[in-house]
DNA sequence: TTAATTCGTTGACAAATGTCAACGTTCTTT
DNA sequence: AAAGAACGTTGACATTTGTCAACGAATTAA
């Protein structure tokens, strides 16, 4: 059950992890399963857990006054769920986070994983997942004021093909801030060309 | 020159800096005067500095094929400037970064930056800054795909007034990824309501 | 197996946004 | 002081996107 994330923290530092460090690791990180469609996270909770996905898909989303749904983020196994803020600053959260799939976690509290700093290779892990998560951020803000959707499909689609594998269309759209017509056209386009 | 950062560190963590500290951190901060459009990143380069800015506005932004300008950042004094990744991960950066206003800054490199990590009050103000610029990167995304421009407009001048006083109205518009007329007839009819 | 839901597509139309040109005002530069 | 550039606005029009409805195919549930 642990193995992907022990794989996961080596390929993400440069130290090594000696065997206490792995039996540190696997005491903090909590299996749990979670059902397709079932909440992780609810609109106005604190979010007491980051969730390393060991199997499975799950999606963070917002819902406005009409019901409508926004896709802030998808993720797949080897990715991480939750939300940094609310997590890190112990404020209610905007988002919810359920599983698309029937999904596998590793869920740590923000105090267990305080203690695990202790381990270089995990403080060296956090660091670089919290600067490429800003560095993803950055660029999707970017692409969202600087591209036409044709690219910011395109794109996506080059970057993560994984997600559009796993993640119906209206998913995709709306993660993209279209509707899911105008992705269903934007495609035809891309197909002609 | 360098107190208006001191006391932007004292403000930004909990531990205090001792006499010593401090002028660590003024060796390590080195000002520099940025006459107006005079460039501090260029597309290409890899961003050497970062930069507290004393006093002036200067804005971060792409350039595409078409030679328009796409402002993904736009900062005043007391804000800092410079491309994170490409800062850390040391690759050529996609932006530019040049100054609107005449403006003051203090640069550190890299180096010089790691050696400041071990001041504490250093190494707590910046991970707040570096937790501050994700979720803030993070709202940005999501107003992007939520929100519709009014919303956008509205929040940006609720949240950063200053941003519109200091900077005229089609870099607002470039930074909310709209065009300069609409932005113009967005305002129109915010003010009718 | 059948019924119901979800998903993706398409068409018709409305609404929002972009493009281009023109204009007056303000700010800079000479 | 005069000339030029930058800025914000407006109108006309083209293009893009959203909305609503309908449909068939695929998937899921009864």
């Amino acid at each position: 059950m642990h193995e992907s994330l022990i794989k996961y923290i080596e390929r993400h530092s440069t130290t090594p992890l000696s065997e206490r460090d792995i039996s540190s690791i696997k005491e903090a990180f909590i299996p749990k399963k979670i059902r397709k469609r079932q909440y992780f996270l609810q609109a106005g909770e604190v979010c007491k857990y980051m969730a390393f996905i060991v199997k499975g898909a799950m999606r963070q989303y917002s819902v406005d006054d009409k019901g409508a749904e926004h896709m802030v983020r998808l993720s797949i196994e080897g990715w991480w769920a939750g939300d940094r803020e609310s997590f890190t600053m112990l404020t209610p959260t905007i988002y919810n986070i359920d599983a698309w799939e029937e999904s596998e976690v590793l869920i740590i509290t923000k105090a267990d994983m305080n203690q695990l700093t202790s381990i270089p290779a995990m403080s060296e892990m956090a660091r670089q997942l919290d600067n490429n998560h800003a560095f993803a951020l950055q660029k999707r803000v970017h692409s969202s004021i600087s591209d036409p959707i044709e690219k910011r499909y395109a794109d996506l689609a080059k970057t993560y093909p994984q997600l559009l594998e796993r993640f119906p269309q209206h998913l995709i759209a709306s993660y993209l801030g279209v509707t899911k017509e105008t992705l269903s056209r934007v495609r035809h386009n891309l197909v002609k060309k």
